[in-house]
This record gives C-alpha cells, structure tokens and sequence, in this order.
DNA sequence: TCTATTGATTAGAGCGCTCCAATCTTGTAG
DNA sequence: CTACAAGATTGGAGCGCTCTAATCAATAGA
C-alpha cells in the first residue's frame, strides 16, 4: 500500500524532482526527451500525484465543500449532480457531507468542510443562522442555494418560486378558471415564495386567491382537498388547484377522486417540482419545473468566478422555471363541476 | 482569506509547536495549565487543525473516497446518507464522485479518488472491469456495494435479491395465486439475481415461472403487459405480477387498470425497491424493501475493520430485504379474472 | 575568442503538521 | 542532599509536493 513519490519517479528517470514537478504540471519549458523520459518512469511505477501535498504546497485547493441538507431529497440530488458534473470538468473534487436539517450537526458539518481549506464552499439550504455562514465566508467564498441572505460576500442561487406558482395560476385561467385554490406547503423550504406568488398572480388576474393550509406530502394533500370539500358546495369548489409540490398534488388527486371527482375534467391539478413521479404516465401531472442541475452549475460558476477573482459583488441567481404541462389540467367544463 | 497556524497558536500561547499538536490530538500528557492556555489562544485565533497538512505529517487519512454512479438514483442517495451518517460518526470525511455510468468516466473518478490516498473507497454498483477494481484494491481497501467480484482483497455489501422476489413469490402463493409472471429488468443492475430468485421461489412451489422481458421504467411496465395481454386469454392471464422495480410496477398497473382490469382484484402486482413512489397512498404498492441506509452503514462498517486492521479476509454482506404489504395485493378470485 | 542571451535543469526552502528523541521539571526515595 | 524516575515540554527532521532563484548548457552576436 505503500505508494511511489517524486522522488522515486526522479530517481528512476534520473533527473531531479523538481523536473517531475514540471511535467506532471505540464510546464512548456520542459525538453521533450526528458518529457518522455519522466512520464513513462512514472507510468513504469504507477505514480500519481499527491493531491493533498500538492495542495499544501501550492497554498491552493481543488477541493469544493458541499454541505447538502438531505440527499434523499431528489431536488439536492440533482443540483449535486449538476455541480459534480462542472466541478469535474474544471478539475475540481466535492468534498460532501450532511447537515440532517439540525442547526448543530449543519455546523460541525461546515467546520469539517473548513478544515480542509477548500477552494470554496456550496451550502444547499441551509439551516443555520446567517452569523454562520459568514463566518465560513470569512474563510472561503461561499455559494447558497435554495437559501437567502444579506451579504456581499455570499452568492445565491434559487428558483423563482413566485414565478412558478404565477405559471401555474396563469396556465389555468388561461384554460377558463377562476376559481383555483393553493394548497400551501406551510413552514416548508419555498413555500413562501409559492404562496405569494400564487396570491399576486390571482390579484394581477382580477381574481380571489384561496389559500388553504397544507404540507408539503401526499397525506398534508389528501387532507387539504377533504378540508376544501367539506367548505365548499361541489358548484363553489374551486375547479383549478395549485399544490405545493409533487407529493402534495398526488395526496390531493387521490382525495379528489376518493370523492368521485375526475382529474381533469372536474378538477385541475398542477404540482410543483416536477419528480421522476411527475412524469409517470400513470400521474402524468402537469407541473412547475425547476433547472435543478442547471442550478448546481450555475452555483459551480459562480463559485469559480469569486476563486478566480473575475468578481467581489455579489449574484443572485433567480431561476425561471417553466410549466411542464401534463394530463392533469384541462379547461374547465365552466365553472360548475359534475 | 489567511488563517492562523499551528504556529500563531503557539507563539499566543507562549508555547512549543508540538505543545499545541499535543493539544489538538489531546494527548493525555500535557499538564491542565497549558492545555487550557492552547485552547484559549486557538480560540482567540480562530485556529482550526488543517487536515490535509495532518494527513500528510501524519501519513494517514480521514478521507474516504465515494463513487456513485447516479445520485439521481434514490437507491444511491440513501446508501450515501448511510454510509455519511456512520463516517461523519467515526470522524471520517466524503469525498465524492460520480461515474455517470460510463466505464471511462467511472476509471477517471476512481482515479481522481485515489489520488487524495483516501483510507478507503466505496463504490456503488461501478461499472468498471474487475481489473480497476483490483488496481483500487492495491492501494487502499475497497468496498462494492451493489456489486460482486472475485476477489480476496475487495469487501461486498448487496442486498439479495433472489430472496427479494422470493418473498413476493410466496406473498402472491399465499394467496392463492398460481399463475405468476414476472417483468424482468433485462441488463439493469440486479435485475439477473431477482429473476432467479423468482424462477426458483416458482419451482419451489411447483408452479411455472412466467417471464417476460421488460426494463426497469414506468413505459416498460406497461408494455410488458400489454404483450401479456396480447398472449394470454382473460381466462388464462397471470393474476399475480412480480415486476422488476417500482417504476415498473407503475407502468404495470397503468395498462392493467386501460384494459379494464382491477389491481389488486384481478390482478395483483407487486413491485421492488420500496421508493418514495410506493408509500404513496395514491399508488400504495406492495413492494420489496431493501435497507438502503443499512447497506450504507456496512460499508463504511466494512472498510473501517480493514481500515484498523482486524480483517484481512473478505467479507461479502447479503442484506435480507423485506415484503412491504399494502394495497395492489391481495387473494385471488380463483384463478378467472373478470 | 569572449560575453550575452535564452532555454533547460536543479538546489533548497517551505507549506502546516506529526512524532521521535532529547531535554527540562518536579517529586521522591535513599 | 543527591540520584533518579516519571511527567511535561521542546527541537528538529520529515511527510510529498511547489516555487523561486541559482546554475548550467548551448547558441548567437561582437
């Protein structure tokens, strides 16, 4: 297990170390003989650079810090694939870890990220105080996603969550609705944003926006909707829908139906978030879609700007996302549902 | 952007270099007075261990290196958060790539892993050739999850999926179903090792095992059966249908419920993997778990015992799945659907 | 023929840390 | 009061690499 260094790869070419250093860093003033000479050495002994002397010595690092919430959140699981993706190709390496949604182990998590020196550090909706994040700031740049903040230091990227539920409003009254509800993700990552955005684009259509406590699962869902019809008489129930997310517009066609109404025809449903379960044919939900690896590259990016020192003003990124229209919404048989 | 060294500390603290490592590593020689007074003045500073200049000195690592082939895969996502949860526990750090499922890009990412001199490497289902893997293996311990190998020096942790369709075979014979089919997920990893395991529960029960060829998508599900529906009589279709995975199971009851068929009272249909997509109560699909967190845990349990040296035979885990119950199962009519 | 000049190569210091051996303090037994 | 052991502290070499400045070789100009 014990493997070749420099030295023994000079040795063996019979030059010095520093030659090596040269070519394994591919200097043009290096003679092609001695070139040669090194690389197959080194190929003869299967050496391979020391990515962590390397980067003591060179007071520089390749290393990216990626602290991620919950992996098992397909969203995260995207964007990481996105920034592994431009990571790689710019010859970066993630160091990954867990936060687990807890303010204190999200903060031994940063720590540990620190302690390696990274290049620069992504933050993938964070919980803890904004304090900490600038603390890490101070240290290395650092990119949030799916999270604000005041600094000039720290750059974001998000989704435009008001955008989309606006799509979605749009779309539906673009079909002939007016009476559509959102069924609200409460104290869930974005929710917020969706609920205005939802309420701001009924008021810009001349329209009531009904708002209607839920979360952001399949059961929250199911409730909500039952919620709904017990309010409303089957002529005054809203014929336009606008979960929360995916899980929650999956819980509400299951109670819809549970009650005898059809999807679409009775009642649109569009999601947000568009899942891997979005685009099953069995669902075929229509929903909002997020460029979630887009988003991972594009936190890459402004990650390596801030490293290559092109940029000290901060960005925001704000993502349009886009309608994914599906079998679930159709024009409204006019208002009255039966 | 410069942070404090070992040496700021010590010079704060009126103290030796080595003092100060002493303290950091808490060595139990050193007197209280000076303990306290180094961790006064590493506060003060701000001062924080850096762990690739350890590493070196030290000629260890606290660096595993993690190769995924698609985090998009939920599978691989609550493995990684496993396998974070037990390494984070144990002081160890992720560093992660993924393979994209190419072989080329796979050998590169592998490549990249080694050249921190990581303490150990996962990879998850690689497709690499054994030979990569035996070239890994030479320098650090290696564990392979979701995939075998012949090999004395590389650990296994696989879930059995032989077993796995087993148990939905002797679900489905429980109760009283006899023709069964099963949708196989051709070339998909692990799609080999579930068809057997159904083919020898069938033979178990003195039944004929249907197969037919598939893929492991929701479209798959669905032409699978509709060629099902093709071949046999109503009379004489399966009432029972062991799909490949979830999503195929999806596809399944999608074209099964188009041709007026019932799930689970004509047919029933069982899927495997237990994703997020079969909880939901809209679907509620009786599905194999496989313990996906567990298996994550192991390995990291796996390489940690090579790690401190106290195994130096292989170790192959075959994780027991388990049948989830829930609604697109149940008795059979008699064998006559409709 | 001798000195610039350019390009190729190397010696050596140093990155931030660990760890061994050596040194310095005490406390205690003789 | 001395000798010595045990405990606490430190100097310094070295981990595998980079990088600057110095050295060396070869060619060109005068």
């Amino acid at each position: 297990m014990v493997r070749p260094t420099m030295e023994d790869v000079a040795e063996r070419a019979g030059v010095s170390r520093a030659l090596v250093s040269l070519v394994m860093n591919n200097s043009p003033k290096v003679s092609e003989v001695r070139r040669a000479a090194v690389l197959r050495a080194a190929e003869e002994l299967g050496y391979q650079p020391h990515v962590m002397a390397r980067s003591l010595a060179s007071r520089t690092s390749t290393v990216l810090g990626v602290m991620v919430n919950d992996l098992r959140n397909a969203f995260f699981a995207d964007v990481v694939e996105g920034l592994d993706a431009a990571a790689q190709a710019a010859g970066f390496d993630l160091i990954l870890n867990t936060g687990g949604r807890s303010p204190t182990r999200e903060w031994n998590a940063l720590h540990n990220l620190l302690s390696f020196r990274p290049a620069g550090i992504i933050l993938l909706s964070p919980v803890v105080p904004a304090a900490s994040i600038q603390v890490a700031a101070k240290q290395c740049p650092v990119v949030l996603v799916s999270r604000t903040i005041r600094s000039s230091t720290v750059d974001t990227v998000n989704d435009d969550g008001e955008a989309g539920s606006g799509l979605a409003v749009d779309h539906l009254v673009g079909l002939g609705h007016r009476r559509i509800a959102h069924l609200d993700g409460g104290g869930a990552a974005g929710a917020a944003q969706r609920r205005r955005g939802f309420q701001a684009a009924m008021r810009r259509h001349g329209l009531e926006p009904i708002v209607v406590r839920s979360e952001h699962t399949d059961t929250g869902g199911e409730k909500s909707v039952r919620e709904l019809l017990a309010t409303y008489s089957r002529a005054d129930l809203p014929t336009g829908l606008v979960a929360g997310n995916d899980f929650n517009a999956v819980g509400a066609i299951s109670a819809l139906e549970e009650a005898g109404l059809r999807v679409p025809e009775d009642v649109s449903v569009v999601g947000y978030d568009n899942t891997s379960l979005a685009a099953l044919r069995h669902l075929s939900l229509t929903t909002v879609d997020q460029p979630r690896t887009e988003m991972g590259r594009l936190a890459f990016e402004a990650l390596a700007e801030r490293i290559r020192g092109e940029r000290t003003e901060p960005v925001r990124h704000l993502l349009h996302p886009s309608l994914v229209v599906r079998a679930t919404t159709a024009e409204t048989t006019g208002g009255t549902p039966r």
